[in-house]
DNA sequence: GACATTCTATCTACTAGTTGGTAGATAACA
DNA sequence: TGTTATCTACCAACTAGTAGATAGAATGTC
């Protein structure tokens, strides 16, 4: 958790994240980072000249971010069940903290209008999340904490996309749908 | 399948909805619509004077044909693990008609950014899919069709969770996630 | 049946606002 | 003196949406 010099290139990526999170990469534009900063447009510019520069700048950190949290010492010394909960806690954390979707089920669903790079990107980080899970998974089974039928990788796309969609019906529902799917994964992974 | 008069309006519901499921409500204007149908952006404006009442009408028909779907006899005939591949199919179809994702996840995505009445029609359709999945699943276990652990409610989050997600997560990937993925749910619930 | 009127559906032409993006001035600073 | 970062002031393209003309079909009235 270093926090570094808070430059404006990286609050731009913040409030682009958080915008990008809450509406979808083509439900804001850069007046709207410009008015959240309280800077002007052309500044945005200045620091990602074009819209898919600062889209890609996001997925980046988030990729990064999450390789970090995975490498981090504290994490590989979790137990099983406690590590599952902690990146349970990375996907609720955007429920709690902005009323938003996780990064790859906002991508996702943009996927079509994105350029290239984007396009790439994004594979890069679901890549990166289900190869992490799958090998999780796998582990856990051989080491019998964790009990389920198929392949490792069968079932890290259902527990990876429970985790996706649930945030997003919770945002539209308001009852607790994402911690009820939380729950339920877990109850599946002992049977 | 009764096939009505191709009216102009269907037509646009039709454009409309394509286009929504492939790029989501802020991915497409009505110029794309018209340029699709040969006609000039003034008549879509005719039949729905806002976009919003586009997008409406989008959702509408979909709950209808979804209820539609439920109550047909040949439906309610049905096995049940025969149902739920059925059921299965209609959000495979999305993948393979045209590169989409399924309405309600693209509705969630964007849901911030969607006028009132599009976000109210929004969860009347997720809850009749959680109702009805709900509902299902229930019947299934009592029947001993189905097992699983948990309230049917927490288990229909799950199943529909990883319909949306699994359906998200192949458009980017182009492995078969979402096979994978229905294939998985299939066994968790004879497990 | 003939005529006038209203309705339906489309068009052309426009608007005000927003979009992503550029050019160039200016100031602070190394 | 050059670099970094910000600003003002643009721009062309696109956005949803409106006004008004027009043609054809349906409807009412004598």
């Amino acid at each position: 958790m270093r926090r570094l010099p808070d430059s404006t290139s990286t609050k731009i990526i913040d409030a682009g994240e958080k915008l990008l999170l809450k509406n979808g990469f083509n439900g804001f534009s850069y007046a709207d980072i410009a008015l959240a900063l309280g800077i002007k447009k052309s500044s945005i510019h200045y620091h990602f000249p074009s819209k898919a520069d600062l889209g890609l700048a996001v997925i980046q950190r988030a990729r990064q971010r999450f390789s970090g949290w995975c490498e981090r010492r504290e994490t590989a010394a979790m137990a099983d069940w406690d590590k599952l909960d902690r990146f349970f806690e990375i996907y609720r954390h955007y429920l709690t903290k902005s009323e938003s979707v996780c990064l790859s089920g906002a991508m996702q669903t943009d996927f079509t209008t994105l350029p290239k790079p984007m396009q790439e990107e994004t594979k890069g980080l679901v890549s990166d999340l289900l190869n992490w899970m799958d090998n999780f998974l796998d582990k856990g089974r051989k080491r019998s904490t964790f009990s389920f039928p198929g392949t490792s990788r069968d079932q890290a796309v259902v527990v990876l996309a429970v985790m996706q969609g649930g945030l997003q019906m919770n945002r539209v529902l308001d009852s607790p749908i994402f911690d009820m799917a939380a729950a339920q994964i877990r109850c599946l992974l002992k049977s």
